[in-house]
DNA sequence: CCATCACTTCGACAATTATCGAAATAAACC
DNA sequence: GGTTTATTTCGATAATTGTCGAAGTGATGG
């Protein structure tokens, strides 16, 4: 009996995945990809998507945790910002080779529905 | 004071990636994607992925409601089949286009890391 | 019709995740 | 050194999600 399993790419995107499986860091994550290279403080970020102090600290955890967004200390405020750009092409990538692979032409021509 | 909101699309996005940030979901929609489009049944799934039952009912509904997996009846089987081409791709697009918006040419330069 | 098979629903319980406020840390300013 | 500011950690509680087994549904075969 044949039988599939986890692979470490797997258990990687699923956990990418979940980061990215929820309104508010998506909503998070939009506006530090809107905010671009430079990135906001977490004062900023909270005053703008409406979820502060300890819940969005545990937000961005997931998300640095899961390489979106990069958090970096200065001073006394930490700023953070998205790296989504390369994640979600890796992510997207996964699903479109990994995932797919035996089924990679029906991939290919599904592009366009 | 500028405020972000989730639109319809993040809502939406938002449940999609949730559906995939399961390993197990994910090992299920691999052996559907693998399986191609004749799809498998539940049964079958079950042995290929070591879930079963009530459990894999349960994962296949939110992939299904996610429109990842379609389901379809067929006499006492049900068989499952993945549709996750078009979904990854919308998916992958509504983070490059709908969330990078302003920041879009950042988006594209950043395709080869 | 009665039994079997393939699954789904239900109900209970475990595990994880989310949210909040209070206390802790650590930098900046006086 | 003490105070304010910015954020994190902690602890409690609520909410959601995952898992299991038992009972239910509905097709198939005798």
């Amino acid at each position: 009996m044949k039988q599939e399993s986890a692979t470490p790419a797997l258990t990687l995107a699923a956990s990418s995945f979940a980061a990215l499986g929820s309104e508010q860091r998506l909503l998070v994550l939009r506006t530090l990809v809107r905010a671009g290279s430079e990135g906001l403080n977490i004062g900023t970020l909270g005053e703008r998507t409406g979820v502060t102090g300890s819940t969005l600290t545990h937000h961005l955890k997931l998300l640095a945790s899961a390489g979106l967004v990069k958090q970096e200390k200065q001073g006394r405020s930490t700023i953070c910002a998205a790296v989504a750009y390369e994640e979600v092409q890796a992510l997207a990538n996964f699903l479109l080779t990994e995932c797919c692979a035996d089924a990679i032409d029906g991939c290919t021509e599904h592009n366009h529905g």
